[in-house]
DNA sequence: TTTATTACCGGCTAGCCGGTCAATAATTAA
DNA sequence: TTAATTATTGACCGGCTAGCCGGTAATAAA
């Protein structure tokens, strides 16, 4: 072994699409670990390269994980739009809500999970890409509730209130739900909607 | 200023209920800044005493975090049984249920927020007295559920996917409530009975 | 061929954190 | 009065962390 393999600095370890193949790495560890809880060396040691490599990438921890916030919260809007769209009815289109972003959910568990479970506390600060990326999701299902209550086609005497459970609902699932399990989170989501749509009283 | 005085060691700060009153503390901390990002120098700064004084009463960080979880979901359900009781209909049943927690919660915010959102990530370790603490809550729920169904009083075709509904709404409002709110937590409880109750479907 | 740029590394540092400990003062028991 | 117990402190320790820096190798541009 020459000193030039055992030595090795400069550009030994290259890998392909850096700042994505950190952000997939790091979603997961802060996912499972809590994001205070990882530190870049875990990170970096993950991916296979420096610390200094992944700040070459980015310039802050935070960073990190604003970004891979960000991202999930525009390609699930993106996602969850595409299927929503080709509903007819209202209550095809709160299905199809539900429905896409359980399945988004899983397919994106660690990303999503570091999402909504990332930091500890209620003090976290949320960057302004996040807020509106946020806003702007919670008001495709709004506008849906309130459409089908405009016209009739549904029951939903209180938008903000209907708007906040279904949210609710598929946000905690994120909590309990493991993508190794028996049942699809989609099938979950039918039965919330179901039971959402029937309701609890006798007829 | 004697040397006494400056150089005071001993027993000069004693404080009443010290025990209950670190964890006062230690919970409103855990929950705004979350468990990893709360030092033990800062619970004894808010109590007004030294770490080691902390130490005296707790032996580590998570035995502290464990007392606030457990001793909140035990009291939860004390507070929630007594009110379940009293219901004679089914929904009535549920109902008491959902705005007794909403109503246990907002008593108890910051614990409850340390409860549900202290620790970041997914891998934490529960202890087995949460564990059947947890278990034993969630029960007296779904029996109440399940009795509903049994007897025919009410159209509940999935148990299990109702009583995590429920407690995935009631769960989640402590992401968002705001206890200095214009709202109480029990009117946003009594709104998802509702929508629970009466479904979206049109008649 | 020289120069600039990009990709990476090892090593460092200032500071914080959980936890320990010996010392001291107040309180209680003998 | 004395001894034992309890409450509390400041000082300290080992370990870890985010971020920085000086340097090096490969590549691209001039």
């Amino acid at each position: 072994m020459t000193d030039r393999e055992r030595r090795q600095v400069g550009r030994p370890a290259t890998i392909e699409a850096p700042r994505e193949t950190i952000l997939a790495h790091a979603a997961s560890l802060f996912a499972t670990m809590g994001y205070e809880n990882t530190s870049l060396q875990d990170v970096a040691r993950a991916v296979g390269i420096s610390k200094a490599a992944v700040y070459h990438y980015f310039s802050t921890k935070q960073q990190i994980y604003d970004e891979i916030v960000v991202v999930m919260l525009q390609q699930l809007e993106a996602f969850v739009r595409e299927r929503v769209e080709k509903a007819e009815r209202s209550e095809d289109g709160i299905r199809a809500f539900m429905v896409a972003h359980a399945t988004f959910m899983e397919e994106n568990f660690t990303e999503f999970v570091t999402l909504l479970h990332g930091h500890g506390g209620t003090s976290r600060v949320r960057s302004p890409g996040e807020i509106a990326a946020r806003d702007s999701y919670e008001t495709v299902l709004r506008t849906m509730l309130q459409q089908a209550q405009d016209r009739g086609e549904l029951n939903i005497d209180n938008v903000a209130s209907a708007s906040r459970a279904i949210l609710s609902m598929l946000n905690w699932m994120s909590r309990w739900f493991r993508p190794d399990g028996e049942r699809r989170a989609a099938e979950f989501a039918e039965d919330y909607f179901k039971l959402l749509y029937m309701g609890f009283k006798r007829r």
